[in-house]
DNA sequence: ATATTTTTCACCCGATTGGGTGATTCCAAA
DNA sequence: TTTGGAATCACCCAATCGGGTGAAAAATAT
């Protein structure tokens, strides 16, 4: 199955709002001739864009960024990425986090207090397919059914052209009513496409919906 | 007065619990000629041994360790050394932490977020005998309050304090619940002032209002 | 000392939103 | 040809929001 040499290594993307850690993190790893860094971010919204446009194999995300959370960013890359390996990293070791990592669709949950070699060993083992909670978590994290994998999805427009045409309604503070008389479409079709944007961009009211649109430059 | 070189280096001492992050911290500060890694520990108690052994000129902590907290290793170095440079790192520019950190005798508190560049810059005004707050923490070290109405500029009413608190959660995308609970006040309350923030605002809605904060740049 | 503003809370009521389920038509891709 | 997404709409229901009125204590200013 996966053989990953330095012809064809295994592609890894970092997102962690630390500068310093970031850099411990790449050194470590492209010294290693089987694995290359193939992009790096410092919030959540970077973190997605950049990822999908160089699309790693395995993404290691901090949980806590700034803007958008390493769990959301999770969530979002997965509706697009079912089979990428996201694997988490933070600093402690709460079931509560681990279970919305997981929850979220991460593959592993890793602490940042582990070594190099430790660091290594797991993100190898991710490539080569397995599910990994760094060691000391085995026995909390068991509560989550496996995993919720949808089926394969089509990449980039995470947003359909009407769905867009609804969002910049809202951005610019208009109601349903508003949005349904210029689109010339019903209220209750506004709620619908509204309900799926909200969830494509896991967000929960209109407000969240504008500020992600804003940072994630899903609009004009 | 000070002035470090390569033959008589600034001797720096590392505390943190983050193998990588520390590998970081020392690879970013032994390039540096003028200054040296005199030492390293990942939990207090090892820490205030080895410095107390290796009495380095600065000594970066972090708050978080296992066992030994860094503020409590930072009171113990404190009784014996009290010309040696201590500087906080943390995660985190919570007011309460610094606070703590400063009346435990740290001279700095650095965030982890921090870039290299930025991070030697701050070691050396150390060195050099300075106290450095990072600058990230500026606005928050001073009740940034009183800057808002200099300008001739003043088309629109301005906003209370507590109006402004209650529009930075609207802002955020917080229900009035939410913002209730965080200023522990009932939703009433709440509700009360957003009514007068739309008034003086002139808007009828969240998103105009966080929109409109953004424009006249009424928050932070 | 008095006036004003700020901050707090209550009650009412209609409007709007958010979430769930389900259905229809159209169109394009497998 | 069948499958599936896109776009449309409907109904239900709970939660939240927006607007009005009113009021009282606390802080500030005059």
């Amino acid at each position: 199955m996966s053989a990953f040499t330095a012809d064809n290594p295994l592609k890894v993307f970092l997102a962690d709002d630390h500068p310093l850690l970031r850099m411990a993190l790449r050194l470590s790893l492209t010294q290693k001739k089987d694995i290359e860094v193939v992009g790096e971010a410092s919030d959540g919204y970077t973190a997605v864009e950049k990822i999908q446009s160089s699309i790693p194999d395995i993404a290691v995300i901090d949980v806590e960024m700034p803007g958008l959370s390493g769990i959301r960013a999770i969530r979002i890359l997965r509706k697009t990425f079912s089979d990428m390996k996201i694997v988490v990293l933070s600093t402690y070791n709460k079931e509560e986090y681990i279970r919305d990592a997981i929850q979220a669709g991460a593959d592993g949950y890793i602490l940042k207090r582990v070594g190099i070699d430790e660091l290594v060993r797991i993100i190898r083992e991710l490539g080569a397919g397995k599910t990994v909670i760094s060691p000391y978590l085995v026995n909390l994290a068991l509560g989550c059914d496996s995993t919720l994998m949808q089926s394969g999805q089509v990449a980039y427009p995470l947003l359909t052209h009407r769905e867009r045409e609804v969002l910049q309604g809202l951005v610019e503070g208009c109601s349903n009513k508003e949005i349904s008389n210029a689109l010339n479409i019903s209220t209750e079709t506004v709620k619908s496409h509204i309900k799926h944007i909200y969830a494509k961009l896991d967000v929960k009211n209109r407000l969240e919906a504008a500020r992600m649109a804003q940072e994630m430059n899903l609009l004009d």
